[in-house]
RNA sequence: GGCCCUAUCGUCUAUCGGUUAGGACACAAGCUUUUCAAGCUUGGAAGCCGGGUUCGACUCCCGGUAGGGUCACCA
């Protein structure tokens, strides 16, 4: 049965602790996050580690620490399914009782018996909220297992009777389960649990168009929370990626965000995670922020650089702009360093005043140069207010001075 | 291979039968030099192929091709 639409949203965000949170679960939780702020919905966090071969605390605690730098909270949860062992057993037997599933004595494989769903070989027919109607004849599932034993469901059983259990209305997850969809129905029948509706969303691809893997660079959260990205940033693009409202905005608040997306204007395609894309998202998203904010970020971005670390080495022909000639930038470094005397919002006006009536380039460059011995730095004025008083000080002298010896 | 999904600039995408096919990132050129976590101007760049339907298809239908997913006692 399809829900009602008048009932309320409930979502699942169901990572499986088997490795660290990637990019592709990272805007699954985000679409799920989204669509139940959106509809004033309640979020289910459920960690899938049925797995115990390849389940890690490790990374149990690196799924929740993503969660949290992103800003993707949840109402209820974590639940763990290896904590949910009793319910489960419960729903087996149930099947077991009424004939949908039987105890199976195999000739292959690990266990002698197992617990197989008997299949009523139909046609599944159900509707993605993206791709609309999809059909599977289930006859080729065959009687598939649905658990080792009473006490070790697998993960297809579990996932049922988690999102009946929990009342989930919405399962949004990506197009790697569209085929598994068909069997999970047919289990939801066996147990008497409602269908939810459906949404596939497209996948993350590599460059080349492959799955996406550590092959191709930075793929979990954790990766890109180290480099430096801001959360928002990082969510605005992960959810440009397959989906946008229509308009030409392309720069989200969390809140627009929310009010602006809608499934029915998810892409159906996969799409390839593009850094330059991001990065320029997380630049629009810096130039938001207080000045001061700004500044910090800006520091730490260049905390690295040689000037910052130790003293730049200069170029002497570097120093003049273009063709003005050395005497003349001996001058203007003269004066800036006369000015510099003054307090900073006095000597910021001073030296911007010279520099317009001596020509920007003639004065700033040099100062910039003198400052760091490097083509590429923030302006002379950032540049000024990070080094310090005394540290520029000897810095342009330094400079001056190499002139001078050139001569 | 079977089944399923998908297909517009290099990339992310708009278009929902009639557009010079629009935007953004990236790229190129130029300007600017408080410029490299700026800004401005300009430029090149796309409907996979073949059939239909229609006065008219990027858009609808069919076929092919290509890519992706899935076929576990993993999740």
């Amino acid at each position: 049965m399809q829900q009602k639409t008048s009932e309320k949203v409930v979502v699942r965000i169901p990572p499986s602790p088997t490795g660290f949170f990637h990019i592709g679960r990272a805007r699954m939780a985000l679409f799920n996050y989204l669509f139940a702020k959106k509809h004033g919905g309640e979020i289910v966090f459920r960690l899938e580690d049925t797995d115990k071969e390849r389940s890690k605390k490790e990374f149990e605690e690196d799924i929740i620490e993503s969660l949290k730098w992103l800003g993707i909270s949840y109402d209820q949860g974590p639940f763990r399914q290896s904590e949910r062992g009793e319910i489960y057993k419960k729903y087996i037997q149930k099947m077991l009782d009424n004939g949908t599933a039987y105890v199976s004595h195999e000739t292959e494989g690990e266990n002698k018996e197992v617990i197989r769903f008997k299949n009523p070989n139909k046609t599944v027919t159900f509707s993605d909220e993206i791709r609309g109607e999809i059909s599977f004849d289930t006859t080729e599932l065959k009687d598939f297992v649905v658990a080792r034993n009473i006490d070790d469901p697998l993960y297809h059983l579990t996932v049922v009777i988690d999102d009946h259990e929990s009342g989930i209305t919405h399962v949004i997850r990506g197009e790697d389960h569209i085929s598994n969809t068909p069997r999970q129905i047919l289990l939801q029948e066996a147990i008497g649990a409602n269908r939810p509706v459906y949404a596939h969303l497209p996948m993350i691809l590599a460059p080349d168009r492959s799955k996406m893997s550590a092959r191709h660079g930075a793929v979990s959260v954790r990766e890109y929370r180290a480099m430096g990205y801001l959360p928002h940033a990082f969510n605005n693009y992960l959810a440009l990626l397959g989906w946008n409202p229509g308009t030409e905005q392309e720069i989200f608040t969390m809140e627009e965000l929310i009010e602006q997306f809608d499934l029915k204007k998810i892409q159906k395609g996969g799409a390839i995670f593009d850094q330059k894309k991001l990065d320029w998202v997380n630049k629009e998203h810096i130039k938001l922020l207080p000045e001061a904010e700004q500044k910090k970020l800006l520091l730490k971005s260049i905390e690295n650089e040689p000037y910052m670390t130790g003293e730049p080495e200069l170029d002497v022909e570097k120093i003049c702009w273009r063709y003005i000639n050395q005497g003349e930038t001996i001058r203007h470094l003269e004066k800036v360093k006369e000015l510099l005397k003054e307090e900073w919002t006095i000597y910021k006006r001073e030296i911007m005043a010279y520099s317009e009536q001596e020509g920007r380039g003639n004065v700033l460059w040099p100062v910039r140069y003198a400052l760091t011995g490097a083509e590429a730095s923030p302006d002379p004025f950032i540049m000024l207010e990070f080094l310090g008083k005394e540290k520029s000080l000897k810095r342009i002298e330094k400079a001056i001075m190499a002139l001078k010896n050139a001569k």
